[in-house]
DNA sequence: TGTACATCAGTGAACGCGCGTTCACTGATGTAC
DNA sequence: TGTACATCAGTGAACGCGCGTTCACTGATGTAC
């Protein structure tokens, strides 16, 4: 039974949503292709007209997922505080399907295929510049020295505030978390160890344009031969 | 074929290592009891002799690997600055397998059973008291505060260090947690949120005695019936 | 200390199940006239 | 605008595979005498 473009267009957008929002509430290995189908409201097999292989989903629903937040921090006009404030909210831990996909899957991207790292390091990018850019501080480098650390702090206070299985003790992760990463940090004025090489200050803008997605093909040929790798 | 209770102790020992290396090389479920068994020598046949499930398995694995880690930090006398630069080593970085709990596995800690994550939010208890002991300051709350705020600036730095597939951005984001959490941060004084209910300074001493793992029953009785939950 | 027997750690075949993936078929959509 | 046909999105059965788990059996260990 084929449907109209529009639906097409749709159901694309609607699987992309439900599989964002269940790999980062059970990881990627804890959902189905089949899971991902049944909430968007499909059946398994028409999974395949859409993705080439499950791997190819994960990196798409987390470019998917990384995109709508990504607009949101480039948008908005938040102090730094305010963002630390609501990224360290009670809201934000509860609710991990519509979270930050770093806090979420972190720690599982290592073990991912190249498309979904590259993703990742991607949006890495952007959140370091749109945090930059909120930061006082007289030196470029400076700025995105300070927006790393602090986008390392709170995704670790996320992370643990999750982890841990005692309100109070949660709790007190946000708080210290709101406390040091909501306003401006010190840290030492150059980079403490291999000396020989300093950071290179252009890689704050290089990365600007997004033109990276743009070669994803809609959807992919019936006939595209998927080999699948066996090793680790 | 029987083997001596000798062996049957530095088997249980060999599973043990071998599943802590594992998981944190590939993910809880990217290891089967069958990889974890024959990686010790054995064959998975036996597994239930040791553990009584999977998750069983998962729970002590992760007690095993963060006792490990536990006894170094509470018994060196390094520096804080010396921990930060270690813990952000690019060897730390390369050895998923034999380094730090919380960064491998820490965004699927939420998705674990109540053992696992009890496991890990008293080991969370450990390090942030081991820490906290390293630090100047004047209150106790002050000095908790701040270890913590330390803890999660270096895990988020390490996850985030390995997330990223440029070496040059990894060495940035080493390099910027070095700087910020090898040294004494800055952080508001009160609890910025909910001032209703200031942070309990007791909670700094209460978990001291880590009597928990007694309890573990060294081999399951053969017939320990196997509930295996079917709700997410 | 030596023998006879009970114990039980480990083996490997087998189980049911869910996974990722394929494919023949269906029938509504889009197009050519 | 209306009809006839080609296209193709979605369905559901089927596949091979690996997973967690069970169990009858084996034979070395540990023990009783």
């Amino acid at each position: 039974m084929r449907v109209s473009r529009e639906q097409v267009a749709e159901n694309r957008r609607k699987i992309l949503d439900e599989a964002a929002r269940l790999f980062r509430e059970r990881g990627f290995e804890g959902v189905g292709v089949d899971a991902v189908m049944k909430a968007a409201g499909l059946t398994h097999g028409a999974f395949y007209g859409y993705f080439t292989s499950k791997e190819d989903l994960v990196a798409q629903a987390c470019e998917h997922a990384l995109a709508a937040t990504d607009a949101t921090w480039r948008e908005s006009s938040d102090a730094r505080s305010v963002l630390a404030t609501r990224y360290l909210s009670k809201e934000h831990v509860r609710d991990r399907g519509g979270g930050c996909v770093f806090a979420a899957l972190g720690s599982d991207v290592p073990r991912q295929k190249e498309d979904t790292r590259k993703t990742v390091t991607d949006a890495f990018r952007e959140r370091v510049e749109a945090l930059a850019k909120r930061l006082p501080g007289t030196s470029v480098a400076a700025r995105r020295k300070e927006a790393i650390a602090t986008w390392s702090g709170l995704v670790g206070s996320l992370i643990l505030a999750r982890a841990v299985d005692d309100p109070e003790l949660e709790r007190e992760i946000l708080n210290a978390g709101i406390a040091t990463f909501g306003q401006t940090l010190k840290s030492k004025a150059g980079a403490p160890r291999s000396p020989k090489k300093a950071p290179r200050d252009g890689a704050a803008t290089s990365g600007a344009s997004r033109s990276r997605s743009s070669s994803r093909p809609g959807r992919p040929s019936r006939s595209a031969t998927s080999s699948r790798a066996r090793d680790e």
